[in-house]
RNA sequence: GGAGGCGUCGCCUAGUCCGGUCUAUGGCGCCGCACUGCUAAUGCGGUUUGGGUCUCAAGCCCAUCGGGAGUUCAAAUCUCCCCGCCUCCGCCA
């Protein structure tokens, strides 16, 4: 949710930001008006309810004789308050509609345009090379009993895997040198619930233009999160908040419909309804919120490079924003199968626009202020398990281990077929 | 799932039966000032949050007693729905 008081002192970098988004600035003229007519519709009421007061009070205080006067005019000014709070409600409506239509301002330098128009800041490592044919992730995961997609599907549909053996393995070595690095960089480890109220939802902005990923439990009101971004950001919700900053490294079970994506990543376990991860979350002084992100992104980046992954780093285009995000990094590691960069994690700054929605506060210079937000995966793991198994793949079939994963599996150099 | 109880401006609390200066009581904590050799104690004042108006300063006004709706001239107080917490029973990994 934007800020109204920055619209109105400057609806020009609001409308520019609009225009970097491909978005239409059209909305924010729609939001001054829609500001404006609440406030005259505050004002009216608010004046109607003072004089419905005093007159209320005058019932009170009337004699005898002079009740029935009084009180036929107490009663007029109540249909007038009534009347005008109707009106009210109905500015409040149209404002909120009109602020949850615009997202966030891009900061500066975020560059303009569309999916296509990131810019790549730096890539570590070489992107490999092989002199053998080469296995996707699902032949290789197969081949080592790690990965059934077909069981997936009987048991649950397209888009559901079992992972078994190695591969279930992998994924709770993956969880732990997750969380234990974080817990080690000052984040505070959380397991969130992967069920929510609507309000949790709607207030991380995931039912607005994202509502069809979602999965609804309709006879419990309840929705299955995509990200537990949602129950981290919703964890503070109406508080006020001291010590600033909080550090989070949430795990949980991800949902996802994925509607819009029909023919998308179909095979293995790129693109899946259900998976698992670790997502950091913090909230900040807005004044620390840029170099937040680029902690979050430090912690990204050494991740994917204790697993030995090459990866590129790219800065999101303006249009390829969340509504949330005023900023963002994503970290694509290369996938040899497809001899293209798949996105592994990705890494936004929010600014104060989740929190203002969400009510998380803290006291500041100028009294109570909404803090900053920011989230960023620290391991999305079925997909860094497809990425582990192709990229790390032998001739022979084997699959090398990183060295940090080894603990984790029973000392294990490598993983051998079945 | 069944029965009962509870939710008050940071924390605790009075008020709710029987609607009206509730413009919400008192204590603790916190902030300021005074007093004091320092600390403590004491005294005085202040201390919810959001919104509107305004030279965005003071001031004034409106809303806010878990959330929402209703009854009424008037709701912390009455009615209904929802949420949360507690106790007991049932069921359960």
């Amino acid at each position: 949710m934007i800020d109204l008081r920055l619209l109105r002192d400057d609806p020009e970098r609001v409308r520019a930001s609009q225009r970097a988004r491909g978005e239409d600035p059209a909305v924010v003229d729609a939001l001054l008006a829609a500001d404006e007519q609440r406030r005259a519709a505050v004002t009216r009421a608010d004046g109607l309810r003072a004089d419905q007061k005093a007159a209320s009070q005058a019932v009170r205080a009337a004699s005898e004789e002079d009740r029935p006067a009084v009180l036929e005019r107490a009663k007029a000014l109540a249909a007038e308050v009534k009347e005008a709070e109707a009106k009210q409600a109905e500015a409040d409506a149209t404002l909120r509609a009109a602020q949850l239509a615009v997202p966030n301002v891009v900061l500066d330098g975020v560059p303009a345009g569309g999916e296509q128009d990131f810019v790549v800041l730096e890539q570590v490592g070489e992107i490999p090379t092989y002199d053998f044919p080469g296995l996707d992730h699902l032949d290789l995961g197969t081949a080592l009993g790690a990965i059934d997609t077909e069981r997936g599907a009987k048991v649950s549909g397209s888009r559901f895997a079992f992972l078994t053996g190695w591969g279930a393995l992998l994924e709770l070595a993956l969880i732990n040198l997750a969380m234990g690095s974080a817990v080690q960089a000052g984040y505070n480890p959380v397991i969130a619930p992967a069920l929510v109220r609507p309000e949790a939802m709607e207030g991380t902005g995931f039912l607005g233009a994202h509502a069809a990923e979602v999965y609804k439990l309709e006879a419990d009101d309840l929705y299955l999160v995509g990200t537990s971004e949602v129950p981290l950001a919703a964890f503070h919700s109406g508080e006020v908040l001291e010590d600033l900053p909080y550090r989070y490294a949430g795990f949980s079970s991800c949902f996802r419909r994925e509607a819009g994506s029909h023919g998308k990543d179909t095979r293995g376990i790129i693109r899946v309804h259900q998976f698992d991860k670790v997502e950091m979350f913090c909230l900040v002084d807005p004044a620390e919120a840029e170099a937040e992100h680029q902690r979050l992104l430090a912690n990204e980046k050494a991740f994917l490079s204790a697993l030995e992954i090459p990866f590129r780093v790219i800065e999101v285009a303006a249009g390829d924003l969340g509504s949330s995000a005023a900023r963002k990094y994503d970290c694509e590691a290369w996938l040899p199968s497809q001899e293209r960069w798949l996105e592994l994690t990705s890494t936004s700054n929010c600014t104060d626009f989740q929190a203002r929605r969400l009510g998380i506060r803290s006291r500041g210079a100028s009294g109570l202020a909404p803090v900053a937000t920011l989230n960023g995966t620290l391991c999305a793991i079925g997909r860094t398990i497809a990425v582990l198994l192709e990229v790390h793949q032998r001739a022979d079939g084997s699959v090398h281990v990183p060295e940090v994963l080894r603990p984790y599996l029973a000392g294990r150099k490598e993983l051998l077929p079945q």
